[in-house]
DNA sequence: CCTAACCTACCTACCAATTGGTAGGTAACG
DNA sequence: CGTTACCTACCAATTGGTAGGTAGGTTAGG
């Protein structure tokens, strides 16, 4: 009987698989909340096999931060023009609602590691500080030039949706999408 | 010389010390992300002479949140009446933000904990469910009586507030109150 | 007053479990 | 048959927690 259980993969495969699982347990219990073996447990392997593809843990949150660095807001405004009115900026930005109510376990990634990562000694410090304030800079220029605050307008929208996030995750029965349109109803009247 | 460099305090003035320092390591690197010798270290003790006071790290927990309990929002509205308006709401809001402007670390502990308690494994998971749950409910029946959708509106001012000051935590040059007073002209505006 | 008894806040020394990580061997594939 | 994905076995460091002794303060007996 060759099944000795020990599965082999191609690198970019395995890898692919590490960073998945990688993702869900973190978005759960947080980076210090989970251990390298339960990273590996999760693929069916050991400690040791995963080190063969990462280095280190941290290597591993860098990973997880990189693959998925393209659900950022910066993607869903793309290379699409600057939103002259609001009108076209809240259309943008209800994509973006619709498209992060699709991917659960990444939003859930972002919303527990950015708050974990407050800590000035957190391994994903200084991506999240320079990540959130590009984010908010181009909101701010290619979002919300139409508003009399644009600054404001973008810190607001941000710590809304952040906020949403965190209660969407503590009580799932909350309508994300209703409260959006509620909250959006007056955030892009005009006028 | 009794220079011995040992302490002896009373014990409830021993406690104070050892929950005020706690309350502000977790508020940096969560509860995860400290440990019960930090926590001795930091009132000049070690993790035995804490221990003598707390039977176990979680025992600190639910002491830091205990202490901390009547920061609450219910608090601040404390046995005030309903608020059968919006300007009536409003007012007993701004003070509430005001008041936690001046209880950073306290704040900050409590979104920092209410993240990373999102995971059911947490100590703390349960404590933050039904805290959050019953302050929903109190503001949606006491403070938005007046609103069309008093449910939605708790929700969204929970978030915004939650959400706002994690963002703060990140950034601390946004100013809160003026974030505040932009969201609340458009919240509280009737009709 | 003074000292001896005693309570208890606190410490030193230790423990088992878990952590991230290493060294070197084994087995699957081209 | 060689490359390399992966494993077994180990390591030092850190964790939460325990056992038992030490010292500071209080109080009773003289």
């Amino acid at each position: 009987m060759t099944a000795s259980g020990r599965r082999r993969l191609p690198p970019a495969e395995r890898r692919e698989e590490i960073l998945a699982a990688a993702t869900e347990l973190i978005a759960v219990s947080g980076f210090n909340g989970v251990s390298l073996g339960a990273f590996a447990a999760a693929c069916g392997m050991t400690k040791a096999g995963l080190l063969h593809h990462f280095p280190s843990k941290e290597h591993v949150l860098v990973g997880v931060l990189e693959r998925r660095d393209e659900l950022d807001i910066a993607a869903v405004m793309g290379d699409a023009d600057p939103a002259p009115d609001a009108a076209t900026a809240r259309a943008a930005l209800t994509r973006l609602v619709r498209r992060n109510l699709g991917q659960e376990s990444v939003v859930k990634l972002y919303t527990v590691l950015s708050a974990e990562a407050l800590d000035p000694a957190h391994p994903a410090h200084d991506y999240f500080r320079r990540r959130l304030r590009t984010s908010r800079d181009r909101l701010e220029r290619e979002m919300f030039a139409w508003h009399p605050w644009p600054g404001g307008a973008a810190v607001e929208l941000l710590a809304f949706l952040d906020g949403l996030q965190l209660n969407w995750l503590r009580d799932p029965e909350i309508d994300f999408l209703a409260q959006w349109e509620a909250f959006a109803d007056r955030f892009f009247a005009e006028g």
